[in-house]
RNA sequence: GCGGGUGUAGCUCAGUGGUAGAGCGUCACGUUGCCAACGUGAAUGUCGUGGGUUCGAGCCCCAUCACCCGCUCCA
């Protein structure tokens, strides 16, 4: 045993070591010293990835059938694409919500370590022993007060019976009412003053738009790219002739500040997004969703992730967003996770009709089961929407509405991390141990490499003619160098599905061998063959 | 952001104050006739970065960056 076999590293360890000695992910602007929670992909890596994306974006875009019923699906449907600029008015955030919700103040307790939304600690003035202190509690509610004088009783050391002894001033209030920390006791805190300075968290990338640009000309880069397909609903309506159900979809980079990027390029600040904003007919959207939600599930299956490890999770009624009917989540069980816990490949969101109603009427909110527009403090929208109708006039029904939405987002650098967790074999082959990526041939970087067993002999002229005329069908790869079970090898660890292999009785009878990465069986084929027989393998 | 750990060749690591190392990998030539063979030769190091202590630092000290683990966060 030796090499990597014999290291006593997790999976995960080696597969990241992995991916850097083949040349799939390295870690952005290595050489001065790298950049949490950006990264690269290399040659192999770049390969894998745009097929993944062109995998989704044939199977869910270009390769759609709009005149067909698809199983479980309520009725036919189009789609079509579209490609967004990363940045884009920041109005849009505001209406979208991002804004709010990326954009907190939050402050820190020195005792507990732990973090606070600043607008979301509350408290009360208390007095007793002739010390007055503001006892903060993350719980507005009733149970916040409860929490308050449990909290007070405890500080001020005091019994339950003696609870008369609390002198309470004034009604609850936010802690952003309060100007001085040092008589606050924080909500998880024994001693007084520990909450710092409230700070701004941007949870979102700022940018600045004009080479003389100031703090008034500040955008944002995109923290996903559903707002640009939202923004673009009447124009792709308008220009393209879609009638609903149509979904719209788009791939690209999306950034957020993610407070502790981790785990490889799990949770990256800089991301690549496959998203379907699917606009429908109200009554129809509950089908639509459920619809989606397999779809995409089967999707992955469909690509080869292993149904133990691939989870199908709706989420609890409490977890939704405010504005959704209905979320689930893909998630898979990364090596990276501890035994039974899953990471999120993909969201599936009923969304309602939350985005076209925000981008037109200003920035809704939830009010009981309604969504009204959210008011500032002088009686307008908080948010100003477009003012554009972005209602739909259904000709056959003769009925306007306004769309809802499903919205199937997937993380394109997720899912490729995800098929490279599941594809990592360590196996033995005739008592040696190989390295061996069980990548889906579709998304496989290399679909065959094209060997001479030796160099000699006008074998390498023939295996370079096979490749020559099969390199407009599929990216193979040409290796003449050293023994031919090291190449071999090596094409294991890329993923290559397919080895060809022109040997002595190649100058015979023109045929070849075509070994299979997985099970090492070779099988004899004629040259002329070969394009199909791979062309029929990868389908497969 | 906090606590702990790690950082030396492409990868995995050894090197406890005195000349920069190993295995694997890579490249070339020869050999080899189907699964990381063999021989010969070769290339590859800001010892993460910056400061300090010392006659002398990969090693000790400080700071910083990155990665890993645990908290925290996660639209």
């Amino acid at each position: 045993m030796q090499g990597i076999f014999a290291m006593d590293m997790s999976k995960m360890d080696k597969l990241v070591s992995l991916c850097k000695r083949r040349g799939f992910i390295f870690q952005s602007s290595e050489i001065y010293g790298g950049l949490n929670g950006f990264w690269d992909y290399g040659p192999l890596g770049v390969e894998l990835k745009r097929n993944i994306k062109d995998a989704w974006w044939r199977d869910m875009v270009t390769g759609h059938d709009d005149l067909s019923t698809l199983p479980g699906a309520p009725a036919p449907y189009e789609m079509v694409g579209l490609d967004c600029a990363i940045v884009m008015h920041p109005q849009v955030w505001k209406c979208s919500g991002h804004y709010d919700l990326f954009h907190d103040y939050k402050v820190e307790c020195k005792e507990s370590k732990k973090r606070y939304r600043y607008d979301q600690v509350w408290g009360r003035w208390v007095e007793a022993k002739g010390q007055r202190v503001f006892v903060a509690v993350a719980n507005p509610g009733e149970e916040g007060v409860k929490e308050a004088e449990q909290k007070a009783l405890k500080f001020f050391n005091l019994r339950a019976k003696n609870v008369d002894e609390l002198k309470w001033d004034g009604d609850v209030l936010c802690l952003n009412a309060i100007k001085d920390f040092t008589q606050v006791l924080g909500p998880e805190a024994k001693a007084l003053g520990t909450l710092g300075e409230p700070r701004e968290f941007n949870l979102m990338m700022k940018t600045i738009i004009g080479a003389l640009g100031g703090e008034e000309d500040a955008a944002f880069l995109r923290p996903e790219t559903a707002q640009g397909i939202f923004c673009n609903y009447k124009n792709v309506i308008d220009s393209s002739r879609v009638k609903i159900p149509f979904g719209i979809a788009q791939i690209g980079k999306s950034f957020r500040n993610e407070i502790t990027p981790r785990n490889f390029t799990f949770r990256s600040r800089e991301f690549e997004q496959m998203e379907i904003e699917f606009f429908c007919e109200p009554k129809s959207s509950p089908d639509w969703y459920k619809f989606w939600r397999d779809r995409r599930y089967q999707w992955y299956l469909n690509l080869g992730l292993a149904k133990e490890r691939l989870r199908l999770r709706d989420h609890h009624q409490d977890e939704l967003s405010h504005y959704s009917c209905g979320t689930a989540d893909i998630e898979y069980a990364f090596p990276f996770l501890a035994a039974g816990d899953f990471g999120e490949l993909e969201g599936i969101a009923h969304r309602g009709d939350f985005d076209l109603r925000s981008h037109s009427e200003g920035k809704l909110k939830k009010d009981g089961t309604n969504l009204v527009v959210e008011l500032g403090p002088e009686g307008k929208p908080k948010y100003k929407g477009s003012g554009k109708d972005l209602s739909y006039f259904d000709e056959a029904t003769r009925e306007r509405f306004i769309s809802h939405v499903i919205e199937p987002s997937a993380g394109a650098d997720r899912a490729t991390l995800a098929f490279l967790c599941e594809a990592y074999h360590e196996e033995e082959v005739n008592g040696e141990q190989r390295v061996v990526l069980k990548l889906h041939p579709r998304i496989a970087p290399f679909k065959a490499a094209i060997f001479p067993l030796v160099k000699k002999d006008g074998m390498p002229e023939i295996a370079q003619k096979i490749y020559r005329d099969l390199k407009p069908h599929f990216n193979v790869f040409y290796d003449e160098g050293g023994a031919v079970g090291r190449r071999y090898r090596r094409q294991d660890e890329a993923g290559t599905p397919y080895c060809v292999t022109v040997d002595g009785q190649t100058l015979q009878d023109q045929t070849v061998t075509i070994r299979d990465r997985d099970t090492l069986k070779q099988d004899r084929v004629p040259i002329a063959e070969l394009a199909a027989i791979i062309h029929a393998r990868i389908r497969s």
